[in-house]
DNA sequence: TTCTAAAATTAGGATTGTTGAATTTTATTG
DNA sequence: CAATAAAATTCAACAATCCTAATTTTAGAA
């Protein structure tokens, strides 16, 4: 036996492997999906009722009114049975802050791994709930502090002060009117892969030429493109009016 | 009434906040964690009991057996009750998977962010059960197909194999020997702290100059500084020998 | 006003992952 | 080998989130 006191023979455990939860308090995925319907659809200016919800959930209405009926225990929403809810000053403070980390990761991933408008909204969608304060700051700081994300949506800051919506939906507009696309929809994929398809992105400038009576066809003109869509995608795109 | 169809007057959704979960079929966050506490018990050359899983998990033994039995079910487990269970190579695959994926979203977190080595483990700890495959695959290319991870541990590759571990524990050293930091312990923010005030990185070269007796205090040479610490350190730093 | 369809809620059940309180099994020690 | 302590398991209960299947309420039409 030489100098030195002995080796224990067990090897340091392994990195990277330890837990230790510690997620007491944090508000559960569900409420803050539901919050973020909820404000959607307000924002939207549609009634938040509980088949709206359980809709862009993907639940049953069953679902939405049990979890309701937690979310105004905790102040979150009012709810008057039977006569729809609204958000509470809390409930709203809660929703933007996630949509605040929603559009940071999105804008985040897609600067730095090059990724498409239409691959961030899923892996967004999990990590706003997930990540730390800390961590989203650090993007936040990281990004130069943005303003809107890559779909034009303002980000709100970190009071949950929202900027208003810039623009207006294309269906909105008249022939002759000529505006940029300041903002689209972002979840759906392949909503944003078939307006990449027709060239659309952030800051394109474009003209109506003629909405088209029956069916609600509008025909652009972009640059010396001449593309047409339907009402529904033209609600989903909205430009800054640049001409009257 | 002019030209032109009805301009709806709803207003367009607002983008960011719808939902539609598919989570069907996917892996549990605790199945996850469990089935990496497991593997990290048995790479420690520590027999995986139900007390140590639990003790890893911060959960109490029966949370342990009743998920053990879970796992069984699904044969990613095998368990003999009263004599413990071990992983079998579905459960080996499914851990390797997850400390992959941990591992790069570690790396990935500190390059873009200039974050420490101390403060991505939580993040990359609920990040690694949510995120897409197709996210990790973008970040492993981004980071130019690393094998080590920034606290010196390899990544297991896409195949769940993993490079063999490099280094041996300074306290396993004896005085005189030398060698290079290959690897610390990446789970415990206030030690990686501390190495950190010690001055120690991953390629730190450095020589044990003596071990005391009892104790178990070893002092060691790095350039012109002198350290020292104590076993329990010395057992979750390790080097590669450079002189035996 | 009365009827009916849609919306909302309640009731009851399944699943998962927890806990605390027994109970059972194993291993150690005298 | 018996006693006992430690480890592991079982059991009953709970919370969250979902479901399906009633049931109740509302609002709109006849």
């Amino acid at each position: 036996m030489n100098a030195g006191p002995n080796v224990p023979e067990r090897e340091a455990p392994m990195a990277g492997w330890e837990q230790n939860h510690e997620t007491a308090g944090m508000p559960q995925t569900s409420i803050e999906d539901l919050l973020k319907a909820v404000y959607g659809l307000e924002a939207a200016k549609k009634r938040p009722s509980t088949k709206a919800v359980a809709d862009v959930l993907g639940v049953q209405m069953a679902s939405v009114t049990g979890m309701v009926k937690n979310l105004a225990a905790e102040g979150l929403l009012e709810h008057v049975p039977y006569h729809g809810f609204e958000l509470t000053a809390k409930g709203r403070e809660l929703a933007l802050r996630m949509l605040r980390r929603h559009r940071l990761i999105e804008l985040f991933l897609i600067q730095t791994l090059g990724l498409g408008w239409d691959e961030v909204h899923a892996d967004a969608e999990v990590m706003e709930h997930a990540v730390s304060d800390h961590l989203v700051e650090r993007i936040y700081a990281y990004l130069g502090k943005p303003e809107f994300d890559p779909h034009g949506s303002p980000i709100p800051d970190s009071d949950g002060a929202v900027a208003a919506r810039s623009g207006v939906p294309i269906a909105h507009l008249a022939a002759g009117d000529e505006g940029i696309v300041s903002e689209v929809e972002d979840e759906d994929p392949e909503f944003l892969r078939y307006l990449s398809s027709l060239g659309i992105k952030i800051g394109s400038s474009l003209r109506v030429m003629a909405k088209d009576p029956y069916g609600g066809l509008v025909r652009l003109r972009m640059g010396r493109r001449r593309i047409s869509m339907g009402t529904e995608a033209a609600e989903r795109v909205r430009v800054a009016r640049s001409h009257v």
